[in-house]
DNA sequence: AGGTTACTACGAATTATTTCGTAGGATGAG
DNA sequence: CTCATCCTACGAAATAATTCGTAGTAACCT
């Protein structure tokens, strides 16, 4: 009852939410003032402002009040709103397949050794973990 | 000088062209009938009507109106699409790194063993290519 | 012909998102 | 105290995207 699902952030709103995640708690004023620096133009101070607000309603952060310039910080974990959006994100544009998005984005872009190594790195836990199932959590009510 | 850049489609026209591209060149009455199947809802006949209008001003779809129902085709390519909204989205949500993305695809979701040696596969022919750099920009099938 | 049906064009209501102006209150300097 | 400054709250304009209603017209069927 008392817990509402994590709303998915807009465009502007993930903005803020990355300079959250990058920078920690902050003041409306230094979240503007990194997001002026972030774009080419001057990023009105109440429409940060505002956004910052109405993203306290969807619960996207939270705030301490207690000084007069109250500081925000980030409600909800860069990981987790990230896999939420990719997820919509690779409904819309590959229908469903996560296979279809990796292999555009592996192929029609620069990728540099170092990343592919990782890449290799991941696909053999990845693998490790199919071929060792966990005896136990596995099928169940 | 006369080439428009091809605009970026929205949600909605994106869901259009994935019918186009699936089953090819369609009516109105076609493509708005494959729509109201993938929902759960009926979508109006004049909503698509409406779609297909504003996506053949902006270029993503070509239609012949030969026939007093027009039949509308895709104008823009599938691949070079979906690598644009990728963009655009490995941008906003990632910071530009395509490595991420691929991690929090991988990492947070059910890959089958097939799909992983696709990648794998995939993996080394970008080593190759990286490893043979071409002098000339040109490389043969 | 007369009536029904299918289609396009177009205007406009609705909803979502982004942006900013203005008002009012607290703080700090002179 | 008084003025300038910085802050929040709030309303609302501007923009973008989605949806649908209505009108006009061609085709089709008795």
């Amino acid at each position: 009852m008392s817990k509402a699902p994590p709303p998915k952030p807009t465009d502007s709103e993930l903005e803020i939410l990355h300079v959250l995640w990058q920078h920690g708690p902050a003041t409306v004023r230094a979240i503007n003032d990194h997001l002026s620096q972030r774009r080419q133009a001057e990023v009105g101070y109440t429409t940060t402002l505002k956004l910052c607000q109405l993203m306290l309603e969807k619960g996207l952060v939270r705030r301490d009040d207690a000084d007069r310039s109250h500081v925000y910080r980030a409600a909800v974990r860069e990981q987790e709103t990230q896999g939420l959006l990719l997820d919509k994100f690779v409904d819309a544009t590959f229908g469903g397949s996560a296979l279809k998005l990796v292999m555009q984005a592996l192929g029609s872009r620069q990728t540099s050794a170092d990343e592919l190594a990782q890449i290799r790195r991941l696909l053999n836990d990845i693998e490790i973990q199919n071929s060792t199932p966990n005896p136990d959590d596995d099928d169940r009510a």
